[in-house]
DNA sequence: TAGAATGTAGACTAAAAGGGTGTGGTATAG
DNA sequence: CTATACCACACCCTTTTAGTCTACATTCTA
């Protein structure tokens, strides 16, 4: 029970994008060494979140990856639904048939409302939320570097 | 991401075990028929609840499982911890030097806000939970059917 | 006391998933 | 034309998962 890198790596990826804005579509390798992520390995999930329609890429020199849409319009679950295919903790919740036990279960009403929590934080949860939050915390990085430097120095 | 068979056997077999009151051990192999899980898996899995302190188990003929405490004292979380090890979504969350990028990562706030909100569920619902739904449903289909009866009959 | 019914221990295995690499393309800017 | 991208897809290795098998220890009951 745990994340994917694919979804960790997906939704850095991303992130990344959205950090450097409109100036023009980011490469892989960028992207990669920017978030510290294995290049290639991040060029099959690019295809699936282009496929997913959460970026689109422009071939050759200079081509790269660019974002589709304005961040506050994808939430995270968007992204990890894009790279794990299904966010369901257990299969019968979305799926009773996978299940003889059938609809009174009430271990699987449980383990539904578990993935119903999970899934909430995850549609509340933007892009955009990330990216302010990134930006603030490079803002709060670089004053307190300032600050030593002027201790430092004085 | 999804909960491990473990975890789920694990949980129904104390329910299981829970339904059936203290009217002496209960056998593995009345614990698997019952909620129909394979045997000689269920045998490792009680191993882990004993482990745990969840079970106690008694050895020899008419020997099997039992409760060590009030279901109502035992959160799903702990059964889950027993089975999984650990219930974290992402290893990060528990241990910040896993990952180089160390304390400010912004995706790992995210991730950890996720962890809490499945784990607050986990926390929250307790076995004795699970039994009292159980026996309500049971109830309810053992209505059900007289109802039906009498219909027939009528 | 034999033997049936049980839990205990741990090696073993088959299949799947996860994470990642490699190779040989194709498109496009300059 | 060529360097720099993306693209597709096969391949690989390791770990995890779910489950089985064998041999053994304990205890009840006849």
């Amino acid at each position: 029970m745990s994340f994917s890198a694919r979804s960790r790596y997906g939704t850095r990826a991303l992130l990344e994008l959205a950090l450097q804005g409109d100036a023009g579509p980011v490469s892989l390798e960028t992207l990669a060494r920017n978030q510290g992520m294995p290049p290639r390995y991040l060029s099959k999930i690019a295809q699936d979140l282009k496929r997913a329609g959460l970026v689109r890429s422009v071939r050759g020199a200079r081509g790269g990856y660019a974002m589709t849409r304005d961040p506050a319009d994808i939430e995270i679950m968007d992204i990890v639904r894009a790279m794990d295919g299904s966010v369901a903790l257990v299969d019968c919740v979305d799926d009773p048939a996978v299940c003889e036990r059938g609809e009174g279960c009430v271990t699987r009403e449980l383990w539904g409302r578990v993935n119903e929590a999970m899934q909430d934080v995850l549609k509340s949860a933007t892009l955009k939320g990330l990216v302010d939050k990134e930006r603030a915390r490079r803002r709060a990085v670089a004053r307190a570097s300032k600050v030593a430097k002027k201790r430092v120095s004085g």
